[in-house]
DNA sequence: CACTCGTGGCC
DNA sequence: TGGCCAAGAGT
């Protein structure tokens, strides 16, 4: 036997140590995978566990969702967070309705190809749902190749082409045994190797890892500026879809001027809500969720 | 490439 | 208490 590789450690510390998250169960459709994926983008894992299993009782395929009105899918999406998910998977469920005769692609550029999907999720879906053999690369990914190979304190701000690769080396050569390592890669990304406090003693490749041997250098300083939220767009904007979700069917302009006080900045949000595609008027002085009852005259 | 886009919990 | 963070995507 040889020495364990990168993977194979990781690996072999996923079989015993792996969260109890129900998206890892084996008879998970890869609808239910998807929608996991959508999800955990940039919403914690926790918060995500009642929302996936409510949305999949009541959606189990993407023909269910088609069917329904993107208004419904952004109430259920509850207070997830960046709502425009919400949008994007009903729009996503409806092209693989009508490209895919509603089984979800396996392919990556078809994933690729789908509203919402990005480089990170069509991966993802490739490589859980499908078992192939694809660098899966989120940031705790990059965190862990970053310290553990390169020996960095952190990588950068977003996916490069350069991570995929640097990812795909570490992978083994058997699809199965590849999307087991990204999956505990990732893991150990969120559990162990984690961006504020790492434990690196609990941690199994800490004996080959570059960071720890090169004395675990601090990052530098903030690499992004704080994302600050009180008294942005993103908080007037969440607060009117907060009341657009609450309604049922139309809702007066009087009562979304209500929430803030500043009208250039209320109008300009309510604007961005529309043209993302999360809102629409209904006649001159309402408006409602997108498709929420049926379709608004048209003028002329 | 830099920027926008929610939400809630934690230290 | 408030900055900081959590499985990105789209423009």
């Amino acid at each position: 036997m040889s020495e364990p590789t990168f993977a194979g450690r990781v690996s072999r510390w996923y079989e015993q140590n792996a969260r109890d998250l129900p998206w890892r169960e084996p008879d998970v459709t890869p609808w239910a995978i998807l929608v996991s994926e959508v999800m955990l983008q940039q919403t914690p894992v926790v918060r995500v566990l009642p929302a996936w299993q409510a949305w999949l009782q009541r959606w189990p395929t993407p023909a269910a969702l088609a069917t329904e009105s993107p208004a419904e899918a952004i109430r259920m999406w509850g207070r997830l967070g960046y709502p425009r998910r919400a949008v994007r998977l009903h729009e996503c469920a409806t092209a693989i309705v009508e490209r895919h005769a509603g089984a979800v692609p396996d392919q990556l550029d078809q994933l690729l190809a789908l509203p919402g999907i990005g480089t990170y999720t069509a991966r993802a879906v490739a490589a859980f749902a499908y078992g192939q053999r694809h660098p899966v690369v989120d940031t705790n990914v990059r965190r862990v190749v970053c310290r553990a190979v390169a020996g960095e304190p952190d990588a950068g701000p977003a996916t490069r082409p350069a991570d995929l690769v640097a990812t795909e080396e570490l992978l083994p050569a058997e699809p199965a045994a590849a999307a087991l390592a990204s999956a505990a890669i990732m893991e150990l990304g969120a559990v162990i190797c984690t961006a504020r406090a790492p434990r690196c003693t609990a941690c199994p490749v800490e004996t080959s890892c570059a960071w720890r041997a090169s004395g675990q250098v601090a990052p530098p300083g903030p690499t992004r500026r704080p994302q600050r939220y009180a008294g942005t767009d993103r908080q007037v904007r969440g607060l009117l879809l907060g009341v657009l979700r609450e309604a049922t069917g139309p809702v007066p302009h009087q009562r979304l001027d209500q929430v803030w006080t500043d009208e250039v900045q209320r109008g300009r949000a309510l604007r961005g809500l529309i043209t993302d595609g999360l809102v629409e008027p209904v006649g001159e002085a309402a408006y409602r969720l997108i498709g929420d009852g049926p379709p608004a005259p048209v003028p002329g």
